[in-house]
DNA sequence: CTCATTTGACCGAG
DNA sequence: CTCGGTCAAATGAG
């Protein structure tokens, strides 16, 4: 029912994303209601447009934080503490540090008696599966299939979280260098199925070893990863919204107009969280359950 | 046959 | 030492 907010308090510039998140929730409860009722295609058109807008708000606040403030503290914070603390070191990296981006995103995989309820696009092989201690689920570990024939380093975990087996959390580690292929098989039954909406924001933090210039402005771009095509109205079972990072080197992604809608979708919204690096660090984490049922 | 998953062993970090 | 992450042999599915 509430937004939650990232249970580090965030505060500041969280809040406002929080705030176009909501906007954006409203948005989309107007939009479902209206493709219920099929009267206006350019109402549903206007409508997907000012979602797009509003995530592309969103995701320039996020990233303001990132560049502005730095870590984890909006430069907006009240000027309560300017306290640095030892943070004045600001590089206290350790050049030998593994930089795995991490993503954490939860998904709901209810009414999805499929096993594999989280498919993102990218075709995932399993190599491992742990108790974790304290956690009521084991963690399944997945690499990229693509690790051998492309030297692709993505990996991820998906674990249950404990109180709701629907939920899970998948968290994504590394950045795919394989060509992002959708993996097709869109699911059984597409239409009827439980369709999975999930956001992902991926923040970046700074890195030195990056220069500045590039991705000082926009570091963040739009991709659309559907089960097949580009947009337009596809039948995917979910569509993937995911802001990510241009880094230096890769070439990453095109912006695409973010939100699908296919005929009859049933939003969704699960959840938000956007995440930056390892350890606590530098990550925020701005938590936004239950937009829609 | 090939390829993916399972599962215990192994290893490194803390 | 414990715990989380990965490896790799065994097994199963197509």
């Amino acid at each position: 029912m509430e937004t939650v907010v990232d249970g580090n308090g965030g505060s500041g510039g969280g809040w406002l994303v929080v705030t176009e998140l909501s906007h954006i929730k409203e948005l989309v409860t107007q939009l479902e209601h209206h493709l219920g009722g099929s009267q206006s295609q350019e109402l549903c058109k206007h409508l997907a447009s000012q979602i797009f807008s509003i995530t592309e708000r969103s995701i320039s606040l996020i990233t303001s934080f990132h560049l502005d403030g730095g870590r984890k503290r909006p430069a907006a914070d009240v000027a309560t503490t300017p306290s640095l603390l030892s943070d004045a070191s600001d590089a206290p990296f350790k050049t030998t540090k593994k930089r795995k981006t991490r993503h954490q995103v939860r998904v709901s995989s209810a009414g999805g008696g499929g096993d594999n309820p989280v498919d993102d696009g990218h075709s995932w092989r399993k190599y491992g599966q742990k108790e974790i201690l304290g956690a009521k689920h084991p963690r399944g570990y997945y690499r990229c299939t693509h690790r051998h024939s492309q030297g692709c380093a993505a990996t991820k975990q998906v674990q249950r979280t404990d109180e709701d087996p629907t939920l899970i959390d998948v968290v994504y580690l590394g950045e795919h260098t394989c060509a992002q292929r959708a993996s097709a098989a869109a699911g059984p039954a597409a239409t009827g199925a439980a369709n999975l909406t999930t956001v992902k924001i991926e923040g970046h933090a700074v890195e030195p070893e990056v220069q500045p210039g590039l991705g000082a402005t926009t570091p963040f771009c739009l991709v659309s990863t559907p089960a097949s095509g580009c947009h337009a109205q596809e039948r995917s079972p979910f569509a993937v919204l995911s802001a990510s990072t241009v880094t230096s080197d890769s070439n990453h992604f095109v912006p695409l107009p973010p939100i699908e809608v296919a005929g009859d979708v049933h939003f969704g919204f699960e959840e938000v969280v956007m995440s930056a690096f390892d350890e606590g660090v530098d990550d925020l984490d701005i938590d936004i359950s239950s937009f829609l049922l």
